[in-house]
DNA sequence: CTGCATCCCCGCGGATACTG
DNA sequence: CAGTATCCGCGGGGATGCAG
């Protein structure tokens, strides 16, 4: 299924920032990189569990997205019954600041709408 | 019309992350941030210039939600022709972090893809 | 348990034309 | 100049069912 947006990268002053918006502005990828970077590693039910209104298809399918952008790495055990694991790559890892920016913001935003 | 994803902000942890983009994530909410944050204060057709592929349609879209959630301030001058500014309300002056931090990994990430 | 396939609705967002 | 109005296609994304 389709990424959302995606363009390529040929970009002027401050398109960066939309670049980065296309690869983490995803509807759900904000709370799954924020999860990963928190418990290290998560297998897909252990995700679904923490998004607790997400299908597995759009849980799959951000997965996908994430792992595509090199973001997020996926590791496949060859069990019975299956186990899958889900951690961020390097690259994810250095989002640890822009994810910390987006909740530290939104947490003030929604502390100040409670008044 | 329709505003990009937008819930009632009863969060768990880590779901004031996707509060923050559902504010910025728009298509081009970025972007138009980014101009507002340097620019200081940018009229209507100044906006479009700088965003070369915006349409009008969605460039009015975007500048009504920014408005609506209280990030952006337009002043209409009673002049003829008709002369609006747009600028950051000081709430939206504090997003000044996030904007950054998305652009710094960014550029960061573009400039690696270039290899 | 971890998916992929299919069906299908609806709203984002482009193109175009008109107005104060 | 700074919008509004209308039409409409496409794809995001929910629901459901099947598979290894």
């Amino acid at each position: 299924m389709g990424r959302t947006r995606h363009e390529t990268f040929t970009c002027a002053a401050g398109c960066t920032v939309e670049a980065t918006l296309n690869l983490i502005g995803g509807k759900w990828k904000g709370v799954i990189l924020y999860r990963l970077l928190t418990e290290e590693v998560l297998r897909f039910n252990e995700l679904r569990r923490l998004l607790p209104s997400i299908t597995q298809r759009m849980l799959t399918n951000q997965l996908r997205e994430l792992e595509k952008d090199g973001l997020v790495q996926r590791t496949i055990y060859p069990e019975v019954p299956p186990r899958v694991e889900y951690r961020l790559t390097d690259e994810g890892r250095t989002l640890e600041p822009v994810i910390s920016a987006l909740k530290a913001w939104g947490d003030r935003y929604v502390a100040n709408r409670a008044d």
